[in-house]
DNA sequence: GTAGGGTTAG
C-alpha cells in the first residue's frame, strides 16, 4: 500500500461547466472517430528493397489481428502490392471478429478467389451475429457455397442451436454426409444449452467416439441445466473405466466450478481432492488424470464467491504453478471483501499484472470510494478495455461524481472505445441521480443506435424517466419489456408513481404486480407506503407494513417507518406517531423526525414539534428548515417568548435561513 | 485464416 501511495499522482481534469455544455460535447463527440493510428509505420516495409515475402506479411497481418489491432492489420494489407486468399482471409476475420459484418462482407465480395476457409468465416460472422436476419444471411452463404467442409456445416448447426432453433440445428446434423465428433459435441451442447436434457444424454450415448471435448460438453450442459448431481453421476461414472484419461480433469474442473457457482463448496472440495496430486512434477505427463492449475483455480473461485478468503489464501499458498489466473481471482476475492492493501500488495506482488488484473483494481478503489487511486491506475496502465472505462465510470457515478462520469464517457468515446450497456447504465444512472431529463433523452438515442437493451438497461431507462418525472416515457419503455420485466422494472414505475404524486397508480401497479406473483422487495414497500402517505390512506398504508412482515417477511427498515410516521401523524394521530418512534428497533433518522414535525405542523402539536424539532438540529446542525418551522408554530398560538428564543438559539449556532423557508408562511 | 468443452475483471 504503501508503494502505492508514494507513486500517487492526482490528475486534475478541466470539467465542463454547465449540464448543456455537457449535451453539446456528447453530441459532438459521439461524432467523432479515432483518428490516433498514422499510416507512415508500415510503408518502410513496402518501399524498401527488400520487401519482406508474403508469408511474412501474412504472418503480421494475423499477429494484428490476434492482438486486436484489427485497423493497423487493414493498413498493412492496404499497403501490400501482393495479396492471396490467405492474406483476404486473415483481414476478414479481423472484421469476423469485431462483428463488423458489412465490412467483412465487402472485402468477400471483393476478393479474386474464395477458398472453402473464406465462406466459413463469413458464415461463422453472420451466425455468430444477434438477431435472426444475420442466420438467415450465413444460411444464404451455406446454400451457394461450391463445396462444404466438416466447419462449414458444424458452423451452421452452431449458429441454430445459439438461436434457439435446434429443430434446424438437428435437421441439418442429420442431412450431413458424413459427421465428426465436433458435430456430435455441437448438437449436443445445443440441446442442452436449450434446456433438453434427455435427448443430450440419448445422443451422447450413441456416439460413435467421444474426444477430449465430449465429456466436458455433457457435464458443463448438464450444470448449466442446474443437474449438478446428474452431471456428478456421469463424471463419476466414465472415471471408473480409466483414470488416465486427459479430458478427465477438465470435466472435473467443470463441476468443480459448478458446484462453486450453486455455493456448495464442500462438494466442490470433496471432487477436488478425488483428482489425484502428483508433487513431483518430473512425473508430470499431460495424458495423466491429475490435477492441473485449472483444477486449483476452480477451487480457489469457489472458496472467493463463498467468501471464503481464508481458505482461498491457504491453497493459494500451496500452488507452485499459479498462472495468472490464479493471481486475478486472488486479487478479486479481496476486492470483494473491499480489503483493498491486500489486493494492492498481491497486484504488486505479480511479475506481469494483465488487464483483469488492472480492471480488478480500479473497480475495487473505485467502489470503495477512492477515486483518485482508481483514477491513477486507470490512467497508468498500459492498455485499457472497455470494462475499465465502465469501471471508472461507474465509480464516478456510485459515488456522486455525475460530470466526472459524463466526461469519462465523452473521453471514452474520443479514444475510439465503444460503449456497451454497461456503460449507458451508468449514465442513466448519473442522469437519474442529478434529474437530467435531456441528457437522459439523448442517452436513449445512442443506447437506440448502439446496443440492443437487456432488462438491466431497460430498468435504468425507466428509472431515469421516472426520477426525471417522464412518466409516460417510463411506462412506454416498461409497456415494451412485456414478459421481461423483473422486480425491479416494477420498483422503477411504483417508485415513479409514487414520488410524482400518483399515489393511485402506484398502488394499482403493485396490485398487479403482486397477482402476477413478482416477489416483491423492501424498495417496493418504501414507494408504496409513501403512495399510501400521500393519498391519506391510513388503514391501507397499515395494512401493507404488516403484510410486508407477515406475507413477505421483510424486516421493516429505517425509511418504512418513517412513512408510517408520516402516514398516521398526518391523520392526527401524532401522538400514536411518536409512540411509533419510541418503539422504533433503531435510532430514527432525519426522515423519521422530519415526518413527525410535519404530522405536528399540521395538526398544531407545539409541544412533539420541539421534540422533532430539537432531534432534527442534533442531526443536521446546519440546517434552518427545524428552527423556522418550530419558530412559526409559536408565532401562531401567540408563545412568543418561546419563538423568541428559537431565534436566538438559531442565531446563536450561527444558522442562516435557507431560501424556501419563510418567516412568514410555513406551509411551504 | 474457419466449427464444439474448464478457471479471472465492469
Amino acid at each position: 500500500m504503501f508503494i502505492l501511495k508514494s507513486t500517487f499522482f492526482f490528475f486534475s481534469r478541466r470539467r465542463p461547466q454547465s449540464q448543456r455544455q455537457l449535451s453539446h460535447l456528447l453530441i459532438t463527440t459521439c461524432m467523432q472517430n479515432n483518428p490516433s493510428w498514422s499510416p507512415l509505420r508500415f510503408t518502410s516495409t513496402t518501399q524498401n528493397s527488400h520487401a519482406p515475402d508474403l508469408r511474412i506479411l501474412n504472418k503480421k497481418i494475423t499477429h494484428l489481428i490476434r492482438s486486436g489491432r484489427v485497423d493497423d492489420a487493414k493498413q498493412l494489407f492496404d499497403e501490400m502490392t501482393e495479396r492471396n486468399t490467405v492474406t483476404w482471409n486473415s483481414i476478414i476475420t479481423g472484421y469476423v471478429q469485431r462483428r463488423e459484418m458489412t465490412k467483412a462482407r465487402k472485402l468477400f465480395d471483393e476478393m479474386p478467389e474464395r477458398d472453402v476457409v473464406s465462406w466459413n468465416l463469413m458464415i461463422s460472422g453472420y451466425v455468430s451475429c444477434r438477431g435472426s436476419r444475420y442466420i438467415e444471411e450465413g444460411r444464404y452463404l451455406f446454400d451457394r457455397m461450391p463445396e462444404r467442409d466438416f466447419v462449414s456445416w458444424n458452423t451452421m448447426i452452431t449458429g441454430y442451436a445459439r438461436n434457439g432453433r435446434m429443430d434446424e440445428a438437428f435437421y441439418l446434423f442429420n442431412s450431413m454426409p458424413k459427421k465428426n465428433v465436433v458435430s456430435w459435441n455441437a448438437v449436443i451442447s445445443g440441446f442442452l444449452h436449450n434446456g433438453d436434457v434427455k435427448i443430450a444424454i440419448e445422443l451422447y450415448e450413441r456416439m460413435p467416439e467421444r474426444d477430449a471435448a465430449s465429456l466436458s460438453a455433457l457435464v458443463s450442459g448438464l450444470i448449466h441445466n442446474g443437474e449438478l448431481d446428474k452431471a456428478a453421476m456421469v463424471l463419476l461414472g466414465s472415471g471408473k473405466r480409466d483414470d488416465d484419461r486427459e479430458d478427465l480433469v477438465h470435466a472435473y474442473n467443470t463441476l468443480i466450478a459448478g458446484y462453486g457457482q450453486r455455493g456448495r463448496v464442500d462438494d466442490a472440495r470433496r471432487l477436488f481432492d478425488q483428482i489425484p496430486f502428483s508433487s513431483d512434477r518430473r512425473r508430470g505427463d499431460d495424458r495423466r488424470f491429475e490435477r492441473n492449475v485449472v483444477s486449483w483455480n476452480s477451487m480457489i473461485m469457489c472458496y472467493v464467491k463463498a467468501g471464503d478468503i481464508v481458505s482461498a489464501q491457504e491453497l493459494f499458498d500451496q500452488m507452485v504453478d499459479r498462472d495468472t489466473f490464479s493471481w486475478n481471482t486472488m486479487i478479486s476475492g479481496y476486492v470483494n471483501m473491499s480489503d483493498m492493501d491486500e489486493a494492492s500488495n498481491l497486484f504488486c506482488k505479480m511479475s506481469d499484472p494483465d488487464i483483469l488484473s488492472w480492471n480488478s483494481m480500479i473497480s475495487g478503489f473505485a467502489h470503495m470510494g477512492n477515486l483518485e487511486l482508481a483514477y491513477d491506475f486507470f490512467r497508468r496502465m498500459p492498455q485499457k478495455n472497455l470494462v475499465s472505462w465502465n469501471s471508472m465510470i461507474s465509480g464516478y457515478e456510485k459515488n456522486g461524481d455525475c460530470e466526472g462520469a459524463i466526461e469519462l464517457f465523452i473521453q471514452m468515446q474520443a479514444e475510439g472505445e465503444k460503449p456497451d450497456r454497461h456503460t449507458f447504465s451508468s449514465l442513466l444512472s448519473v442522469c437519474a441521480e442529478s434529474v437530467a431529463l435531456q441528457l437522459g433523452m439523448q442517452i436513449h438515442q445512442q443506447v437506440i443506435k448502439m446496443v440492443v437493451p437487456d432488462v438491466p438497461l431497460n430498468n435504468s431507462l425507466i428509472t431515469m424517466y421516472a426520477r426525471c418525472g417522464a412518466i409516460i416515457e417510463a411506462r412506454a419503455i416498461f409497456d415494451e419489456m412485456k414478459l421481461q420485466k423483473d422486480v425491479i422494472s416494477w420498483n422503477a414505475m411504483i417508485g415513479g408513481y409514487a414520488s410524482h404524486g400518483f399515489s393511485a397508480e402506484a398502488l394499482e401497479f403493485f396490485g398487479v404486480m403482486k397477482k402476477l406473483k413478482v416477489r416483491p422487495t423492501y424498495i417496493t414497500f418504501i414507494s408504496v407506503l409513501n403512495a399510501c402517505a400521500h393519498a391519506g390512506l391510513v388503514e391501507e398504508g397499515q395494512m401493507h407494513f404488516r403484510s410486508m412482515v407477515s406475507e413477505f417477511g421483510i424486516e421493516p427498515r429505517v425509511e418504512h417507518f418513517a412513512s408510517l410516521v408520516d402516514i398516521v401523524g398526518r391523520h392526527g394521530q401524532v401522538e400514536e406517531a411518536m409512540a411509533l418512534i419510541n418503539n422504533m428497533p433503531f435510532e430514527p433518522d432525519k426522515a423519521v423526525w422530519g415526518a413527525l414535525l410535519g404530522a405536528c405542523r399540521v395538526h398544531n402539536n407545539v409541544e412533539l414539534a420541539r421534540v422533532a424539532a430539537e432531534a432534527l438540529t442534533r442531526l443536521e446542525p446546519e440546517s434552518s428548515a427545524p428552527y423556522v418551522l418550530l419558530y412559526n408554530m409559536y408565532a401562531d398560538v401567540g408563545r412568543w417568548d418561546d419563538a423568541t428564543e428559537v431565534r436566538m438559539v438559531m442565531e446563536r449556532n450561527k444558522i442562516r435561513k435557507q431560501p424556501g423557508y419563510s418567516w412568514a408562511d410555513s406551509s411551504s
